[in-house]
DNA sequence: CTGTTAGCGCTTTCAC
DNA sequence: GTGAAAGCGCTAACAG
């Protein structure tokens, strides 16, 4: 079933019911309803591949993540894919969690002939993205903090949410405050690390260099550096962590010691995913808004499909601090700074 | 850039351009090489959408999901996607949580030519994916339980998982056992449903109507029932649920009554999302194997392909029981049957 | 072994 | 206000 042959039941042209489907309003309306009427009888589905072919439009974007595993992208997908069917628009998601990966991701997108393409893939040199600015695909990176010509980006305000973060730890009383970030080489663990730095020292505590750790933003990395960061002569009283995977893990990796958040160590998360209420003790954490992130990803991914010919935006998104029970006021530490255990 | 311009650059036609592209035996070995060279210089990536017009076939497969927020689909889809990509396929994955939802999803998955899709989506009635059928779109269920011509099934063996799980509760000498299952209404619900009743029946031990429960798959309906469930005059001293998320749920509502697992009730969920093991205490729960889950959607969905006049074929993908921490002994109860608390 | 050609379904000129 | 027709890029049938 294709539009000629609606066209031939309604006996008016293929150009017609073009022109019906696509809501044009120079068709007289007894026509229109003749024709929408057949549309209705036959239960028509355009087939938008042909217009994709003819006019390299696809009503697609592309969305990449590294990590389905990582329930926040999940949680994005969701309220992107929500804010894009609003306006008639598939999403295209892949997840790439190496560089080789991303090359054939951005392939993908290539062939499929996005509109446009978010970009949340962290590990990616400039190079591998080239082939969708070079085809004139307009390009949102999230927390690439740079823009360039068709390519806009969205950050997420870490520093302001550090700060709140790190407020609400030192109004505690906390005073040696720990920090478990991402992976090394990546620019956003820079970002989230320097946000860290920054909030320390505009709270007027003091920066210790020995309490800030790698992660690799996911659960083993938060164990296995609490761990670390518990067995030095003298552990933070609380941490902030580059994500709630992270969080999550130093949560474990505690109790694996014997000890408990809040009580031997306050924690908080970033990004609030959904399990992070749910867990023992709830986490608390930054909150990331996703529908926030996602209009300002379409935004920005609009923008520069407009002005595919001018230097992107740069947008950013507030966090918001969600107090729950990983935070709590220091516990006494004994004189020799030595861990007391408490029965578990 | 497309086949006509490699081909000029190469001296020959565009219909020896795609047999190169396509790998086609019949190309002399020198013409090959020197349009792969071509190829290769101007980093040609072909144009799918002249394919999916001319013959129908997309290489995409659809994965309708009911919710992203269930970390569970969101673990699924990486699996199924790297499947897919091996055989350099797409997914076109659309959540759909309600029904209205679900018949936009499958317009959309029938607008892009899909040449198959998988259905997790559970709520539905059999016209809704009528319009895929009719159009000859192999279409693959999950948990449904009952095949179609051109749809096929792979259901997840609750039975022999919910046996397994019985068995270890009864081997820690638990005789009352409550079930929190899903929201009423739907056929995998009552599938859990009745495998628990089955289990709890060849475990040798009473069968309480009381103790089970409809949750709604989400975290709120596990603590919800849990509540209700302590409550009751003699409660149950473990409970199985319908997946990890009413799990969860459960042991935090439990903790919100001063209770804990497993000291005043073992929990056993099901899926084993990546996040079960995290959570404190870290959660005992039956396995659904992601990329044997994935493998035998693609299977079946190769099948009806193969053979749309046909019946589908049913699989059935094996759990596995992962004992981790909320599965104890029962404490030993009180003459009263009154719940004594524990200090927290 | 290689080239020529038709045609998939759509939208957009350009006529009328 | 409506219709005729071109053409997007690809591949399979057919011709040579």
């Amino acid at each position: 079933m294709n539009m000629r042959e609606i066209a031939r039941r309604a006996g008016v042209s293929s150009a017609t019911v073009s022109r019906v489907i696509n809501g044009s309003t120079i068709v007289r309306e007894d026509t229109a309803q003749r024709v929408r009427k057949v549309l209705e009888e036959v239960q028509f589905i355009p087939n938008p591949s042909a217009t994709t072919l003819k006019y390299g439009r696809s009503k697609t974007y592309g969305l990449i993540v590294p990590d389905m595993l990582n329930p926040f992208f999940a949680e994005f997908f969701g309220a992107f894919e929500d804010l894009l069917i609003e306006i008639d628009h598939e999403v295209l998601l892949t997840s790439a969690q190496t560089p080789e990966k991303l090359l054939k991701s951005i392939r993908r997108m290539l062939m499929r002939q996005v509109d446009g393409a978010v970009l949340m893939a962290s590990e990616f040199d400039t190079k591998s993205v080239e082939p969708l600015l070079r085809r004139r695909v307009s390009l949102t990176t999230v927390d690439r903090r740079t823009v360039h010509v068709g390519c806009s980006d969205v950050s997420i305000d870490y520093e302001r949410g550090f700060v709140e973060a790190v407020r609400h730890l030192v109004s505690l009383g906390h005073t040696r405050i720990g920090y478990i970030g991402g992976m090394k080489g990546l620019y956003t663990t820079e970002v989230r690390a320097n946000a860290f730095k920054l909030a320390i020292r505009g709270a007027g505590v003091i920066l210790h260099p020995e309490l800030m750790r790698h992660g690799n933003y996911r659960v083993s990395g938060g164990e296995r550096e609490v761990t670390a960061l518990m067995k030095i002569a003298e552990p933070p009283t609380a941490i902030l962590t580059a994500n709630d995977l992270t969080a999550l893990g130093a949560a474990q990796g505690l109790h694996r010691l014997g000890l408990f958040a809040p009580h031997d160590l306050s924690i908080i998360g970033l990004d609030d995913i959904l399990l992070s209420e749910v867990c023992q003790p709830p986490l608390s954490t930054i909150r990331t808004p996703r529908k926030r992130l996602a209009k300002a990803c379409l935004e920005a991914l609009d923008f520069s499909k407009a002005n595919i010919e001018s230097k992107g935006i740069q947008l950013s998104v507030l966090t918001e601090l969600i107090v729950r029970e990983t935070t709590a006021p220091p516990r006494r530490r004994e004189r020799t700074g030595k861990i007391s255990r408490r029965k578990s």
